[in-house]
DNA sequence: CATACTATATGATATTTACATATAGATATG
DNA sequence: CATATCTATATGTAAATATCATATAGTATG
């Protein structure tokens, strides 16, 4: 029998890729593996993040040389990837920090015209 | 031949499905038709929507019950579909606008980690 | 009479996200 | 010591969303 899956939508509010600049503003702190970025990305984007899809993000920015890694054996504790910012990669933050700021600005511009009509124009 | 399409990867910033509580709030301003939504939108979103997704937006709110239309046959011009919000969809407004407020938060929080490291802490 | 504008709509495809599953060593707990 | 949980990385599949292209038709304009 084939598998259906019936979801429903997301809802509102959604910042498309926003998980890649967290990374890389992340990264420009201190280097680390895909597991130890979990937390800070968790606060973040104010929810957990899918494993599966940040290991796959990590890999596809590096590809695109954002991000470069070293493999490191562990004598205690399972092998880690461990990544670190590249040159490359700080141009790319600085770019999606300017289109970040269009956003808020957008968002910001919604609220105020929301905010004067169901909130007798208070903006919080 | 098979057509290949090969396009760049959306930039960074996109808030998804962010037209459709732009939808919710040009209506709650004014009843309109979809070409008509067309100039708040791409002001509200920054660059000019897609008008065939717009369509397909409208409908499928539609089919949700927060708008509602009625066709209106005119005796100049073409023949256009009207819409107006419904109490459901002022409902979806408000939660809309919640989500959205949290979505300016971690937008805010975001440029606060990145100023620190970039910009000398300063946030504008 | 060709071009542009108003107006609505669908088809096909690309991109992004979500959910599920696989693997494996380490560490804790009863 | 069995098994459950945690750390750690990774892939398969499908759903949700966005983009690009095309179709249709009336109206206005030069």
């Amino acid at each position: 029998m084939p598998k259906v899956t019936i979801s429903k939508p997301r809802s509102f509010g959604n910042v498309e890729k926003f998980i890649e600049p967290c990374i890389l503003l992340l990264l420009s702190k201190d280097s680390s593996h895909g597991y130890g970025l979990m937390d800070g990305l968790g606060k973040h984007c104010g929810h957990n993040v899918d494993i599966g899809n940040l290991y796959r993000t990590l890999r596809k920015m590096e590809k695109n040389k954002w991000i470069v890694s070293d493999w490191q054996k562990n004598k205690i504790g399972p092998d880690k990837r461990t990544y670190k910012i590249s040159p490359n990669g700080v141009t790319i933050l600085h770019e999606a920090a300017s289109s970040l700021k269009t956003a808020q600005r957008l968002l910001s511009r919604f609220r105020n015209g929301y905010n004067r009509i169901y909130d007798n124009g208070v903006t919080v």
